[in-house]
DNA sequence: TCCATTTGTCGTCATAACGACGAGAAGTTA
DNA sequence: TAACTTCTCGTCGTTATGACGACAAATGGA
């Protein structure tokens, strides 16, 4: 390597793929495009660091809050994988880290900034179909969905798709929802309250719902699922 | 944001954790750093983006072959996360992609290159010991024995640690070693044989080694194991 | 040669987890 | 009040699991 050579650097961008369940679907948020390239086209939230020195996980925080009005510490974040294709930004080369936020059916808080252009939009909508997506966003979120899937096996994710409280019957449609499999729900009764941690009753029961009330519960401290939840 | 704000770049670094079993322990492969900062630690393997242009796979791979002289085509290569924050790296911002590599008990190849700086540590004199290794590769060592770990449980990656053509004895030792738990030799057989494509008998068998003769097999087309084998 | 030792493989048994399903509890709606 | 919905508990047969016995098939020493 010869004396001259540099270390290259390379723009980063920060990408969010936010899941939810609403309307009895999966949705992912997606902004319109509203600059070249893809100009039009559905996107990931995200963007490029905002200075030199910041935190990449801080930078999907700001990303989150400034795209969707969404609080970080409000929600289940993890960091998903980094993207780094030569050819992935037609304009530059940009290395994208990317990250997975799970939140519950909220009312999106449309306030000011680029907020208002998210919008959520069923994951079957975009999933296998090309010229929706900019970027290599399509294969993103078939990988953000992944995760969540074989995560909802093995811990308690799945209530970062509920509201603080919740029952038993709205945590397995999340389930049902997420897997596109319908679950026995004496047997998954019988499953998610066998597992320590997992669910706290509040005390409190549901009503106004017709049917039978049901118990409402908060998550529990638990973060794996001992045993797992496993799908067919 | 005003309109002199440009997109700040900063330089990518590719890191490798690569694991391997031998001598009954897990290890993994370091670098004696020769050059400021952490100048005398060990480090992992790894280094920048050679251009602007290469793509992250590419300079795992690249890497790979220049520090150690492993091959990336003949081993388990897979991205594990991104280390991001600002004050890692004391000379500069610098986002390291990191990899986990999973490799059978070879002879290191050690000609010519920086190769002959790397050599196998043992994962439990390294982990929760501080000033032996250079910025945050403690942290990422750690994360990567997890991924291995875990993934022992869901998927068939234990046989990357294997020779081609391996006994389940030694398959068993893998799990064994990679856990620090023993396994029951007899119920482990039962399972490993009972998933589908995870292991293709081969129609040898071993000799020499004091004891009944082992079948001999090869990795079956499984990736992931159904069921799993659950740790305690 | 014979026997102890080592290692691999198959089988047994009690327990735990699971899928399919019955049935009653406790509400709402017609 | 009757019909319906939803939640919860329980049963039953099947399957997976952990603990362990027993034998097979090699080696090595007396």
């Amino acid at each position: 390597m010869s004396t001259s050579w540099t270390i290259p650097t390379v723009a980063i961008a920060v990408d969010l793929a936010v899941l939810t369940v609403r309307a009895e679907r999966l949705h992912v948020l997606l902004v319109n495009r509203g600059v070249e390239p893809y100009r039009g086209r559905l996107a990931l939230p995200g963007g490029f660091l905002s200075t030199e020195d910041e935190d990449i996980d801080v930078a999907a925080e700001r990303e989150l809050a400034e795209e969707t009005g969404l609080d970080a510490a409000k929600l289940h974040l993890e960091q998903l994988r980094t993207y780094g294709a030569p050819t992935r930004d037609p304009r530059m080369r940009v290395v994208t880290v990317c990250y997975l936020a799970i939140v519950p059916n909220l009312p999106l808080p449309s306030a000011g900034g680029d907020a208002d252009r998210a919008r959520w939009v069923p994951v079957d909508r975009v999933l296998g179909r090309r010229g929706l997506l900019a970027f290599d966003h399509g294969q993103i979120i078939a990988d953000a969905v992944d995760r969540a899937r074989s995560k909802l096996e093995y811990t308690t994710l799945a209530t970062a798709f509920c509201d603080p409280e919740f029952t038993i019957s709205e945590l397995r449609r999340v389930y049902e929802i997420v897997w596109s499999e319908e679950l026995d729900p004496r047997n998954f009764h019988r499953k998610v309250t066998g597992v320590d941690g997992f669910l706290v009753p509040t005390g409190k029961r549901t009503s106004g719902n017709g049917g039978r009330p049901a118990v409402i519960y908060r998550r529990g401290p638990a973060t794996v699922l001992h045993p797992p939840i496993l799908r067919n």
